[in-house]
DNA sequence: ATAAAATGTATACGCCGTCAACACCGACGT
DNA sequence: ACGTCGGTGTTGACGGCGTATACATTTTAT
């Protein structure tokens, strides 16, 4: 249906096919937001620029408006992927831990801090201001809700299996996903400098130190 | 030709020969740095530009530049004060805690939590990546070293009265920064939407169960 | 008094977000 | 088959931004 000849499809040089480039783009916010996500990564939060995705993606400045409302929904759409990438580190690193609730809550933790000083731009689009009002964007909402619900989840059963304390599950994981987010966003603000190498040990201190507050009484 | 009302109020030695006196303006550096304060303050993070930091001194935009190196060094500046008004909240809320080390520590994240969610934008600009190398802004550094400081000294009391158990102190107040600090980034980062009107509850639930993991073993 | 240094202004460049007007393409109703 | 129509991309423009350069003015040092 849709042909993926693409106009300059990434490179005028690279990109020659035998008919004149096409008009429409194959999936062009698809390529928006890759463009936008390898800006992120690859030269920082603030070399993402509506233009530089535009051009990056081989279209004009305007074209964005198409896919998105303004830049800020790009904003959240590469804030979103990046909670989706961030859950399923957590999901992975949590799948070494099979009986032991306490290992995987703690291995959340650490996959959470491990995403953050791995990919510090992008952690710092999925905490920046991206909206006044975040409701605006909820498939946003809803991922970073996903993350969050993972923590809850395996307070519940460490609470089952004895070795967390009884109460509102939210209130304990928040307690441990602020030390997480906390000790992420230190370090990724550079505010651990002298520490940073470090960062592996602390992320272990930290979260230990979290489970050992929320042990039964 | 422009001429604007100078700025008459509060030049001192307006006459001639005041000494230590400045030449045109007064004092622009520490006009440019409240204009930018209350632009932070009054209409977010993002409305902190050196024009309008300009504009609202009543000068030209390219006056700022006699005074900072460039925006970066502005948002250092900011960002310090920041940390100075922080420190001193968290001073003033000890005090009230004279013989009760653990109180102490208790009474300074829940000031640190307090100043963030009384003045985020401020926050978000002392977190934010205001350099890709902090070590540039020296008065910055030490403005953050001092708040965090206090922590390491609070830790130390409350190990030395045995409330707290023995280790590195330095890691044990980072286990408390983190937490504090994370609750603070989610709240001003509109992460805990539902749940904000309770913040001032959950500063409590989450410092106290730092100090339920610091205790002795 | 005069030269030098400090401070502020005018102007300009290039990049940004965004908008309006237009061009092209594919699909669909007739 | 054909015309039209909505979705998609382009051009060009506007005002705002950070910042550099050249210049004017005031203060300080000699």
């Amino acid at each position: 249906m849709k042909r993926a000849g693409r106009r300059g499809g990434g490179r005028p040089g690279a990109g020659r096919r035998g008919r004149r480039t096409h008009y429409h783009h194959g999936n062009l916010r698809r390529a928006l937001l890759d463009a936008a996500l390898a800006l992120v990564e690859r030269q920082g939060a603030d070399a993402l620029t509506l233009r530089a995705a535009a051009r990056r993606a081989g279209v004009s400045q305007a074209a964005p408006y198409r896919h998105f409302r303004d830049k800020e929904a790009l904003l959240a759409a590469v804030a979103e992927e990046g909670f989706r990438a961030m859950t399923a580190g957590m999901r992975r690193a949590a799948a070494f831990h099979a009986g032991d609730p306490l290992g995987r809550f703690q291995a959340h933790g650490l996959a959470y801090i491990e995403f953050a000083s791995g990919h510090p731009a992008h952690f710092r689009v999925m905490f920046g201001r991206v909206a006044a009002d975040r409701s605006v964007h909820p498939g946003l909402m809803q991922a970073a809700a996903e993350a969050f619900g993972l923590l809850v989840g395996a307070i519940r059963d460490c609470q089952e299996a004895g070795v967390v304390r009884d109460g509102d599950p939210e209130e304990l994981a928040l307690c441990a996903w602020s030390a997480t987010h906390g000790l992420s966003a230190l370090a990724v603000d550079g505010q651990l400098a002298q520490r940073a190498t470090r960062l592996g040990e602390l992320a272990r201190v930290v979260t230990g130190n979290v489970l050992l507050g929320l042990g039964p009484r």
